[in-house]
DNA sequence: CTGTTAGCGCTTTCAG
DNA sequence: CTGAAAGCGCTAACAG
């Protein structure tokens, strides 16, 4: 059996509120005592139980954090951000792999809510309307990240996604481009596939530009969707100087598709990602970008899950100039 | 309030005793009563607090994980190894960064500490002595994943470092390369640096190829580390065919820099990498490398921490050829 | 300044 | 088959 405050107040010959006291950083003790218990503390290797505290209506400072898929870069990042910021107030976080269907969720609700966590950050992914009813029966504090609510009314923090798919899009015409291919999430996915879309749509009319249905598709924001749609487009014999692909993953699989087809980039082809991640920066060539600050999402979620705040906060993308984009010759 | 255990029974005209076994499945309650019981529970949308099982003896069914960089590619697939395992067996995984120094590690400890988890498993990094005395006296059951125990004497799961950069010299030397550098990790580091360094070293001696130390560096497994190495190689105008670097990362560095000096990779340059994490597998043109299998090792570990057995577990490492490695011509 | 005591929600004897 | 009651470790009144 591990120690309790029992055997503390014992060995210090105060009684287990004093003990609790002194544990606590309240008032209501000499310097004597202190002393006295903190050495009994150190001596036995007292640690509190964070379980009892927890049940006697102190806050378990623990909150979950759904993600669709822990190990991508995305998530990584996400993760790092709410991490460690969590650990600089004394969280900790327990993680839910909810996978690609988020199908999971369901079942990491109710253990987050039996562990009694004081929040949950839902972290991208759609979040069905069965997960956005229990989320709020729950009745505990929910923020999402990098993602925001079709059901419910959940507060969220992320970059505007169709203003940043417009300044993508608009980086690639002030380059010169015209014939423009788009490679985007489902439009059905009303948070990261639709207002990317729009955003690009909106930057090609503003330039007058037609839109050629031929070199728009949709995938999934993976590596291997990415690389299938470039070759197709190929295989489609599409022509387009320059082409916009709504994730990193899916703009390196567009590398990889090009490499293999000997096209070159940016020479034959100018590509730009969307995210930042590890991914574009250790791409060959390094991939223009815009940036998502993830990093920072992930904090400013944390922050907003534990103090109450901003219902939704909007955080600033930026543009990340390698050397994928070039200037068309005319 | 949430609602407890007592409301149910009340509503279910039961004592809570009755309801604690039909909730446990245990037996002793006539079908009649667990009928009654489970439509109360439902109504009410009870579920019972982990914390107070927790309390009286119950396990926690809480494991800690304590990785230096969650949001790495590499650590990414141990955690979603790990969470999968735990999810498919009702646990769930608070996730630690301990950055890259693993200096977060002690504060780390107690919180896991405080709140019971059954286990901790300690991924990659290298413990302290500090930190692997807090862990013995902690008292409760650790497994390192992807390392081993520098100090103690904890079980683990890994693959076998000096054979996997055995068997990837060997697949450079079966190219019919001869003049090979060699980018790893500290010497000093006893887990992931000197067995490859060795591993290396040893499969040279076996061809009776002299060991040439310009040609040998040491970093940190990062794509920076791998890139400025690379570049320092070509600048100080080292002479070689292939190399191997012991992570994909570094690997992925030392392709940047090929393509930023001209470098053909593998015309002109036979390159191999160490992981077989997602980097790799993006990596223009694809990279060749020796595959540690990181999700089954995740779940092993996972496994290992909750049921007691083998001290150690050896993983079989593979190697995954794609493009970056040709045969030397002769 | 310090101790006593009543729970927190749950599981588990022990009686019936 | 069912209930009463003790107690897990801790905090928070309430007394002194």
């Amino acid at each position: 059996m591990a120690i309790t405050i029992k055997d503390v107040a014992k060995k210090a010959n105060v009684s287990i509120a004093t003990v609790s006291r002194i544990v606590n950083n309240q008032s209501g003790y000499s310097s004597g005592t202190k002393e006295k218990v903190l050495k009994a503390i150190k001596e036995l290797g007292y640690s509190p139980n964070a379980l009892a505290r927890g049940l006697v209506g102190q806050p378990t400072r623990t909150i979950g954090v759904l993600l669709p898929n822990v190990s991508s870069l995305f998530a990584g990042k996400l993760l790092e951000g709410i991490e460690d910021e969590a650990k600089e107030n004394g969280y900790s976080v327990v993680v839910c792999n909810t996978g690609t269907q988020g199908l999971r969720a369901m079942g990491y609700l109710d253990m987050l809510n039996e562990k009694r966590v004081e929040g949950i950050i839902y972290g991208s992914g759609d979040m069905t309307k069965d997960q956005g009813d229990k989320l709020s029966a729950l009745n505990i504090p929910v923020v999402m990240v990098a993602t925001k609510p079709a059901y419910g009314h959940f507060p969220y923090v992320k970059v505007n996604d169709k203003k940043a798919a417009f300044d993508a899009t608009r980086c690639l015409l002030d380059h010169g481009h015209t014939r423009i291919a788009f490679i985007g999430g489902q439009l059905e996915d009303p948070i990261a596939g639709r207002p990317r879309y729009e955003g690009f749509i909106q930057a090609m009319n503003e330039r007058d530009l037609p839109i050629d249905e031929s070199l728009i598709k949709f995938g999934d924001f993976s590596f291997n969707s990415g690389k299938e749609m470039m070759t197709e487009f190929v295989e489609e014999g599409a022509s387009f100087t320059a082409l916009f692909a709504t994730s990193d993953e899916m703009a390196v699989g567009v590398l990889h598709a090009a490499y293999e087809k000997g096209i070159r980039v940016p020479d034959d082809l100018s590509v730009i990602g969307y995210d930042n991640t590890l991914a574009s920066e250790m791409a060959i060539p390094p991939l223009t970008t815009v940036a998502q600050p993830l990093y920072e999402m992930g904090q400013k979620a944390f922050q907003r899950v534990i103090k109450t705040g901003a219902t939704q906060i909007e955080m600033k993308h930026h543009m990340v100039e390698r050397e994928t984009v070039k200037s068309r010759r005319t």
